[in-house]
RNA sequence: GGAGAAUUGGCAGAGUGGUCGAAUGCGGCGGUCUUGAAAACCGUUGUACUGUGAGGUACCGGGGGUUCGAAUCCCUCAUUCUCCGCCA
């Protein structure tokens, strides 16, 4: 949620960014927002003075019942009778306005950084870098993941449908203990890189679902509990970023790194059809996230270092890759700042994006309420980022692909020792 | 799942209807003293909204109610602890 107060200091700013996500009555909505706060302001500078009213009458009416002066006091008790009833309005017209710009306010997506470029669609995505070369299969060794699963026994999705439904896999044998390894590796290179590993609940609440933005915007996207009111988590954010829910933390402590490993789970309702065959989109993933609670004026270096961090285990496992800067168009609500990493798949000859890494600046900390205390005392909200680190299907999806032998699946040589052997048979 | 007790400021802990945003202690910050430090002493020390300012308003686990007036009374929910039951 943007504060208000940033709209009503950058103006031109939120609105040049609102229409680089293609909205064009921006100016409208920002007026509507600016509007709505005006009034919040009168109905509460009014509502302070009757409850300012009524306080001073109740000290006098105690101190007139103390003296014996009951007829006095009688007389004072029935205005604040009446006062009473006006507050009462008051409260219940406050409690509408307040509602209603919360309402407003979360319609309005982040605004945009300035190196986010115009455009509608991932076509107008800019390609920042690349990395690698696209690996040569021979003709009798192209074959698609979904294939080689089936050959050396890598997962099943066939009875993953048979034990809950389709997007559910099976990882088996080697398969299951190389998607383990890859799991301890991203863990590992996360915390030499300096995050601090966390272990989450995979349940989270309404409140928690609602702070991170899932809820009400993404409703229908997250699995919800029967008997509680519980969602099982789309991403490893959700439940990790919430910890700082609140929470007012010292500036020397930042930026605060945080990572952990969790399944994911998706309804990914109304996503079916071509490019999700395989691994290319489930219910239920795995995922290693990292998270950063960074200083407003150090968070796009933040952005970048993480960035890094990803670049270096595509590296590590030798898969070519591109770095892609989101346009306005493709942006998630909640970003300033989007890169997402695509690796190159061989197989399916097609890019897989792997990572996408965001800044949010306050767009997360001003409904957590997550603020740092400054030199000078003064609170304020902290900037949130977040990227994977990496998901895994599709890591794993062009890792077999691209390295797919006569006699099985070559290893990269940073993994070797995680996962246990030097090739998949 | 059942029974009981508790929830107050950074922490500990008073406060059972009015002048209580809240005693006191610890901690924090500033100062006096000291070559320096400690001790001692003095002062200060919650947050948010609003107002140019003085100030005003709200907040004693959350929500609701009674009352002219609630930290204090009532209802409800949550959490923690103890006991019983069940259990990896």
């Amino acid at each position: 949620m943007l504060d208000i107060n940033i709209i009503r200091g950058k103006m031109a700013l939120a609105s040049a960014g609102l229409k680089k996500r293609n909205i064009e009555n921006a100016d409208d909505l920002l007026n509507k927002l600016v509007a709505l706060d005006d009034t919040r302001k009168r109905v509460q500078t009014i509502l302070d003075e009757k409850l300012a009213r009524t306080n001073a009458l109740s000290k006098q009416i105690g101190e007139l019942f103390k003296s014996g002066k009951r007829d006095e006091a009688e007389i004072l008790r029935q205005e604040s009778v009446d006062l009473k009833e006006e507050v009462s309005q008051l409260q219940d017209e406050q409690l509408k306005v307040l509602q209603n710009l919360e309402e407003e306010l979360l319609q309005i997506p982040n605004i945009p950084h300035e190196s986010v470029p115009l455009g509608k669609t991932p076509e107008d995505n800019e390609v920042v870098r690349k990395w690698g070369e696209f690996p040569v299969l021979a003709s009798d060794n192209d074959l698609p993941h979904w294939d080689l699963a089936k050959k050396f026994g890598i997962f099943d999705l066939e009875l993953g449908v048979k034990l809950t439904g389709a997007g559910f896999p099976v990882y088996t044998g080697k398969g299951a203990q190389l998607q383990r390894g890859l799991i301890n590796f991203f863990l590992t290179q996360a915390t030499n890189a300096g995050y601090k590993e966390v272990i989450p609940p995979l349940l989270v609440n309404e409140t928690s679902a609602r702070a991170t933005g899932q809820l009400p915007d993404k409703e229908g996207q997250m699995y919800e509990m029967k008997e509680d009111p519980y969602f099982l988590i789309p991403t490893a954010e959700v439940p990790i970023t919430n910890m700082f829910r609140g929470e007012l933390v010292e500036e020397k402590d930042l930026p605060i790194r945080l990572t952990g490993y969790t399944p994911c789970f998706r309804r990914e309702a109304g996503s079916y059809g071509a490019h999700v065959r395989g691994l290319n989109r489930l219910h239920q993933f795995d995922k290693i996230e990292i998270v950063q609670i960074a200083h407003p004026d150090k968070s796009y270096e933040v952005l970048e270092e993480m960035v890094a961090h990803v670049e270096s285990l595509v590296k590590a496992l030798e898969l070519p890759y591109r770095v892609l800067r989101l346009c306005g168009g493709d942006l998630g609500f909640t970003s300033t700042l989007t890169y997402d990493i695509e690796v190159y798949s061989a197989a399916q000859k097609r890019w897989l994006e792997v990572s996408s890494i965001s800044n949010f600046e306050t767009y997360q900390t001003k409904r957590l309420m997550l603020r740092y205390k400054d030199v000078d005392g003064n609170r304020k909200l902290a900037n949130t980022l977040n990227g994977s680190a990496l998901a895994l299907p599709r890591i794993l999806a062009a890792l077999i692909e691209n390295n797919q032998e006569p006699d099985g699946i070559r290893m990269p040589k940073a993994i070797q020792s995680f996962v246990g052997f030097d090739k998949l048979s």
